[in-house]
This record gives C-alpha cells, sequence and structure tokens, in this order.
DNA sequence: CAACGTCTGTGAAACCGGTCACACGCGATG
DNA sequence: CATCGCGTGTGACCGGTTTCACAGACGTTG
C-alpha cells in the first residue's frame, strides 16, 4: 500500500473511507505542467480524478471558439464524475493553471469498488449532486445578473479561501471576461468604476479586493 | 406485486431492470392536477420520479421572481435524483402541464436497493450525467448564442418526438419568453419576422412549425 | 536601450433587447 | 350582444454590451 498524502480539504474531507482507500491505493498519478490540458471538451473519458496539489480551470467553447471559464478548482477537489459512467463525453475542457498533480480512478476499477462498497456509488451521486447545484446556480447568474454583478460574485467566489489569499486575485482582465461571459473591455470599465470608488485595486495581472462588503452589494444589486 | 404500466420511453426505456422492478414494486403513486406544483426549488426532497402520464415543466426563479423555464418532461422521463441523496435542496420547480400521474421512489428505498444492487447506483450516476450534459448545454445556449437562435433551438426541442405532434407547439408566446429567458415582446416581434418569411405559423396559444430546415438555420446562425 | 508583445484604459458608434405604451382581436361570460 | 380579459402585434425610446479603434504602460528579449 502506498503512503500517498492526499489533502483534506474540499470535497475529500468528506468524502468516505471507501473513496480515500480508493484513491489511495488503485488510483495512478498524473502530473500537469502549467497550461497544459488535461482533457478536452467532447472527448470520451472514463477517470476520475483528485487533485492533490496545485490548480485547474474549467472551461467551454462556443462553437465559434467563444470561451467561458466555469470554475477553479483547488486540491482536495474532485471531478469527472459525470464521464466515469457515461459513454458520453466530456462536458469542459480541464487546464492547469500551474503546476499539479492528481490521481485517477477507471472506470473499471470504479465500477469494482462500487460493487465491493455501495455507498460509494452513493458518493459519487452526491458529488453528481453538488455539480448540478453548482450548474444551476451559474445558468441562474448568467440568465438574471447583468455583468457587474456576475463579476463581483466571480471575483468574491474565486478570492475565497483559495490559493490566492489575502483577497488577491492573479487572473488578467481577459481572463475574468471568460469568466463572467463578457469582453475585456466591458470588464475593464466596471474595474475602473470599482478601483475609482476604492473597492478594488487593479494591477497588471490581478485584482485586489479592498471592500468585501462593497463587493458584495454589487454583487446583489442589479445596477452598477 | 403490482401491475403497473411504466411508458418504455425516455430515460426507462434503457434503465435497468433493478430500476423499474424498484419503480413497479416500492414505489408510491403521485396523482398532478394541470397546474399543480410537486415541489419548489429549495423545497428539501428525498424522492426519484418517474412520469407514467402528462407531461411536467421545470423551471428556476431569479431571486426577484423571473422565471426561466427549463425543459418539458413527458412519460418515461426520470428527475428528481439530484436530491435523492444530497442534504439539498430541489433545484427546479415541478409544475404539472396537465393532469399527470407518477410513481415515487423514496431515499431510504433506494439507498436499500442499491445496496442490494449496487449496478442501480451507477445508473443513477448517469442518469445524474445526463442532467449535467443538458444543463451544460443550455448554459452555453444562454451565453453564446442571442434570443432568435434560443427561441429557434427551444421550439425545435420541444416539438421534437412530443406529445405536440405535427410540429404545432402549444404554448403561449408568454410561456415561449420564459423558455428562452427574454421577454414576450421580443419573442412575439422574431416570430412575427419568421411567420412573413413562411417559416412558421402562429396562432392564439401556439405556433406550427412549417419548415423545419430553416429554423435550423435560425438556430445555428447568430443572426435573425 | 530599443523594440516588440501583451495587458490595460477609454472613447465613439452600432446593436440588441428591455421597457413602456397602446391598439387589435378572439373567446368567454353575464 | 356587450363587455371584459387575455393573448398578441408593433412602435418609440432607452440602456447596457459589443465592436472597433487607438493610446499608454509594463515586461521581456535581442
Amino acid at each position: 500500500m502506498d503512503t500517498v498524502t492526499l489533502p483534506n480539504t474540499g470535497f475529500l474531507a468528506h468524502a468516505s473511507k471507501n473513496l480515500s482507500d480508493l484513491l489511495a491505493s488503485v488510483a495512478t498519478e498524473v502530473e500537469l505542467d502549467e497550461g497544459e490540458v488535461l482533457f478536452e471538451q467532447g472527448d470520451i473519458g472514463d477517470t476520475l480524478y483528485a487533485i492533490v496539489s496545485g490548480s485547474l480551470e474549467f472551461s467551454v467553447l462556443s462553437r465559434e471558439g467563444r470561451k467561458l471559464s466555469l470554475d477553479v478548482m483547488r486540491p482536495g477537489a474532485l471531478f469527472g464524475e459525470i464521464a466515469l459512467f457515461d459513454p458520453g463525453t466530456r462536458t469542459a475542457t480541464v487546464t492547469a493553471l500551474e503546476k499539479t498533480r492528481l490521481r485517477g480512478v477507471k472506470n473499471a476499477d470504479m465500477l469494482r469498488a462500487i460493487r465491493e462498497a455501495p455507498d460509494l456509488g452513493i458518493d459519487m451521486i452526491q458529488l453528481a449532486g453538488e455539480r448540478m447545484r453548482w450548474m444551476s446556480s451559474q445558468l441562474n447568474e448568467q440568465v438574471f445578473l447583468p455583468m457587474p454583478a456576475r463579476l463581483a460574485r466571480k471575483i468574491l467566489y474565486l478570492t475565497v479561501d483559495g490559493s490566492d489569499h489575502l483577497s488577491m486575485l492573479t487572473l488578467s482582465q481577459s481572463e475574468l471576461a471568460e469568466f463572467v461571459g463578457a469582453t475585456r473591455e466591458a470588464v475593464s470599465k466596471t474595474l475602473s468604476l470599482w478601483r475609482r470608488a476604492g473597492v478594488i485595486e487593479a494591477t497588471r495581472g490581478g485584482v485586489q479586493v479592498l471592500d468585501r462588503e462593497a463587493l458584495q452589494v454589487m454583487a446583489d444589486l442589479h445596477q452598477i
């Protein structure tokens, strides 16, 4: 038996012993460099992954190539459960934002493990459930909220308990725009407003949150 | 053992024997009248449902009360799998569009069944996977497609193999607007254009598709 | 240090789509 | 048959975003 140090954060913190054991034993190790792509939207996949260290970006592409970033996941996160038992394809593209280590469990191993310990299957359903709730909230925000509110929410969300401590978010404005589903210019203008209001500090390649409460207000109101 | 006639369409057509058995035995019967609400977004739920007859509308609400309709499900469809093993709440509101009969399986029964037949858990994961793909495509459309394209897609989607045969869709323009996430007026104007172009026929409370191929073009192009 | 690429700031114009306002017509109801 | 309600058609206007254009700032590379 290996001795693998799995982080005790994210979904893993609540995962059953079965899952931790599985990840520690039969899982294979994967290592990605910054910018490297684990899999792309549309790929056929049959592996569930856990993030050991580093961080990953999840994004989807429109047919015309426009990109919408959905989430950044960090150590302790599990993903890939959808394609695990499904003849279908990956629903998002996963790219490493930095050097990242993963452990992967293949379909066949997971299947065997579930037949031995059915509660593991229930873990997977819960995982899928959380993912669904997340997607559902994203859809809600995209449809009902104006761009500034979406921007405020994304900034708040991405600076919570991340590796980006002290409310510093290291994303360029173009990347932020991909997260909120808007153009770089629109993001730039909104950030300028907030900068002048003393809510944030914007630097090249990053945003620093100065007044979290004020941002929270922007996130809720339906106006700038 | 009851003799229940479950429809052999939708997800049920592919469901494992275990699931069909479960639905036929331990499930309880539910009957809804037109307009009746099965559960609302935010309710705590622990039941998986299968539609026996009738049809249901799934929708989400913004905090301000604006409504976005997501889908209409018909006999053979399974839903409610997300809240099944999750302490969380329902992610959508479900309303009967007509007199509708359902069968529901409770958390505890499903749990017992999965422990006996783990493959049933895998069925559930697949179901959640299909739901995720669906949500993912919805998010994509809402973010990247202009209103007319979304409208065309919804019309095409809702007239495929539904109880609305012959390409007739019995939804008012207000209801259609809730489906595409736009206003009644905007839908009306777009439908007028298409009517003049001979693509559809619009009547009070319904839309008839005359030229499916033309609508398909509208659904793909990023212009009217 | 010069030059280039990339990120950023900002303005002008165009474009949807939303909001508001109102007219029309069909169907149900008294 | 008169009226009312509701679904529909359409125009005017407005506001937010995109598109396009360009300038400045910073970092990197030769």
